[in-house]
DNA sequence: GCAAGGTC
């Protein structure tokens, strides 16, 4: 009899874990064990409607038409679990995960608990789908759980000596306010059907019009942003300035509308008569000033997807290969939150920085900082900051067999790496004012020794001086500066990704991974031009449909976790918390179909109709019951007669000249039947074939 | 046909 079934998210952590304690059975921390995994969720939610008893309760939440069955009522739901489907995306095959718990269920046989060993992820994400694993076997014996700051021996070993049994799901707060978040999602569904039914309603013939806390945000975002850029108008403004003989600019600082408003002026006149009041002033109170600025974060997936996206790779691709460099370890975990990494994690990398350094070209003398500073370090980094692997491939070439973009992931996160090797940059801030008019000042930066900067610079900082001579004055002479009011940013998965980052949307991994989706696919919501993004014309309207709704909101996100951090801290009910997402709809119904009035004026025509999602046209009438049916007035290439049509609701079975989808020419006969499609009841003409 | 969150 084994002591405990340890369960870990993934083959990777299995595998770390196997390593840590000699095995993948065997005896750690005074206990048998033997090791299985999971591959992230094993179970997820039925459909809607198969999570209701009655044949009322099914009906209402089959619907996608008739906006009096929302908002859903969470009471009615049981909130029963299937078994996911994993689709994987180079094997182009998806599968049942049946067999995977099926596998862990008779492993679980021979155990007298489990240990619940799944990643510590501040959402509670790991505990979830530990539970859910679980709950599927029907496991009724103690649970435990452990946590590890990363998935080193050390770390692991640690976690071992400190589990503690979770045995009352109901009691532990990171299952109870993740399980609470999943449940908030899945009811948000209903605005996916909503918004395709107002979308319907205003006459265009689209396949989905999406909608969530993501992808609402995005979508919505994008066009607003568009807007703006429509709505520009670029207003010239003319204001005195100095330029020194070496080009150095010298201004005031404007702080406010009110300022800007008395130095700048509309004609150009206006402004040289600025500058007449002013005359040539000597150069004083030159100041140099030594600095230094330790290498930036290192960077997450989806900022890697936005460097990439400038040098044309898209972000689906990108995490095709990503992930298949990480299952040969060459790469770090790829969908890390973790933005730092333990000492252990940098520890582990020293050894084989070099090799790393050569592969990629870097300049292996830059690379002497060989202790981790503070700002990269971290206590807990479950898989730590996306990072080269130990394993270091021979050539940069002989990456290519993972993708078109390996090479390029390679070389940028080996050299964002590295950089944390190499020493401060160093340069003089150089500061000036004019002696006649001391508001005028300039002020540049000139480097010294570029140090960590010549090895990886993501050119986020705006100093771009370099070309500047650092030779201030000896005067300066006044001139007309002409700007304009800065014309709003274009769209960039860069620009999605920093303010996805900045309201805490999604993960790095989800972000990139939304964005993925919302720019492929024959439905695609995103046309992506080397990381600039434009809406498609379904686009715009998903992103019309939430104007001024909550969902659309970057804060409904902030909200959810807000309380979802009262129930992780038992002080809060989930109850209130999944409530909070039918408030939500009932909120933005009305606010959807009020928007799709206002389609036609932001959206112009209509969707080209394909055959695939042309409306069919529909025949009501009313069966010899009583009963209300409306069904399909065309089958095979023939349209019912009104002489047929009170056949059919009569119950009788009718003949007439039909067409196979080969084009073949038949005579079908049949009558009016309910009928089930993927699940759901519908009424129309069934031919019977055996008759024929 | 629907979400977002894990995973491959």
């Amino acid at each position: 009899m084994l002591d405990m079934l340890i369960l870990a998210e993934k083959a990777s952590a299995a595998k770390h874990m196997a390593k840590a304690f000699g095995g993948t059975s065997g005896t750690v921390a005074g206990k048998t064990y033997k090791i299985v995994h999971a591959h992230g969720h094993l179970m997820e939610f039925k459909d809607p409607e198969k999570m209701v008893k009655t044949d009322a309760e099914k009906e209402r939440y089959s619907s996608w038409s008739d906006m009096k069955t929302m908002p859903w009522n969470q009471a009615d739901f049981s909130w029963a679990k299937t078994y996911a489907k994993s689709y994987n995306s180079y094997t182009k095959k998806s599968k049942s995960t049946r067999d995977d718990v099926n596998a862990i269920k008779s492993e679980a046989a021979n155990a007298d608990a489990i240990l619940i060993a799944t990643d510590n992820d501040p959402s509670g994400e790991g505990d979830l789908l530990g539970w859910e694993i679980v709950n599927a076997i029907k496991w009724n014996k103690p649970v435990y759980r452990i946590r590890f700051a990363d998935e080193t021996p050390k770390s692991l070993n640690q976690a071992m000596h400190s589990m503690v049994e979770i045995t009352d799901q109901f009691k532990q707060g990171e299952y109870l306010k993740s399980d609470a978040r999943s449940k908030w999602d899945f009811l948000s569904m209903q605005l996916t059907r909503i918004s395709t039914y107002a979308a319907r309603q205003a006459g265009y013939r689209v396949k989905v019009i999406n909608q969530g806390r993501l992808k609402s945000v995005i979508v919505l975002k994008i066009w607003q942003q568009q807007q703006l850029i429509d709505q520009y108008v670029k207003t010239p403004y003319y204001e005195a300035k100095f330029k020194d003989p070496a080009g150095h600019i010298f201004a005031r600082s404007l702080k406010d509308d009110e300022q800007k408003q008395a130095a700048r002026f509309a004609a150009e006149k206006d402004g040289q008569a600025e500058v007449d009041k002013y005359t040539k002033s000597p150069v004083t109170n030159i100041k140099r000033q030594h600095k230094t600025q330790a290498p930036g974060a290192l960077i997450d997936l989806a900022k890697l997807g936005s460097i990439l996206a400038k040098q044309g790779f898209n972000s689906k691709e990108v995490l095709a290969t990503y992930q298949k460099m990480y299952e040969a370890e060459i790469v770090s975990y790829p969908r890390t939150e973790d933005k730092k990494i333990t000492q252990e994690q940098f520890n582990e990398l020293l050894s084989v920085v070099d090799a790393i350094a050569q592969v990629v070209g870097a300049n292996q003398q830059l690379l002497t900082h060989r202790s981790l500073r503070s700002k990269h370090r971290a206590t807990e980094a479950a898989h730590g900051a996306n990072r080269p692997g130990v394993k270091v491939p021979s050539s940069l070439e002989s990456l290519s067999k993972y993708g078109p973009s390996a090479q390029a992931i390679y070389r940028t996160l080996a050299l964002n790496y590295l950089a944390i090797l190499g020493e401060d940059y160093q340069f003089d801030r150089v500061t000036a004012e004019l002696k006649l008019y001391p508001d005028f000042k300039t002020g540049f930066n000139v480097p010294v020794q570029l140090n960590y900067k010549a090895i990886f610079d993501d050119n986020d900082s705006d100093d771009d001086s370099n070309s500047v001579s650092d030779v201030v004055g000896p005067e300066a002479e006044p001139f007309v500066y002409q700007g304009a009011n800065p014309k709003p940013t274009r769209p960039s998965a860069d620009w999605i990704g920093k303010f996805l980052e900045k309201h805490n949307i999604g993960t790095g991994a989800t972000r990139l991974g939304v964005q993925a989706q919302l720019t492929s696919g024959k439905n695609a919501f995103i046309k992506d031009q080397k990381g600039f993004y434009t809406l498609t014309q379904p686009g715009t309207i998903a992103a019309v449909l939430v104007r001024d709704s909550w969902i659309g909101s970057p804060n409904i996100t902030k909200q959810l976790f807000d309380h979802m951090d009262e129930v992780g801290k038992l002080n809060e009910s989930p109850a209130i918390v999944v409530n909070s997402a039918t408030r939500v709809i009932e909120h933005d119904l009305p606010i959807i179909l009020k928007n799709s009035r206002e389609l036609t004026q932001f959206v112009g025509k209509q969707v080209k109709a394909t055959k695939k999602y042309a409306a069919k046209p529909k025949t009501k009438g009313q069966l010899t019951n009583g009963k209300a049916v409306e069904f399909s007035s065309t089958w095979g290439g023939h349209k019912f007669t009104e002489g047929e049509i009170q056949q059919l609701l009569a119950g009788q079975v009718i003949s007439f000249a039909a067409k196979s989808k080969a084009g073949k020419a038949y005579t079908a006969s049949g009558m009016l039947k309910e009928q089930t499609y993927k699940g759901k009841k519908f009424w129309g003409f069934k031919a019977d074939f055996g008759k024929k």
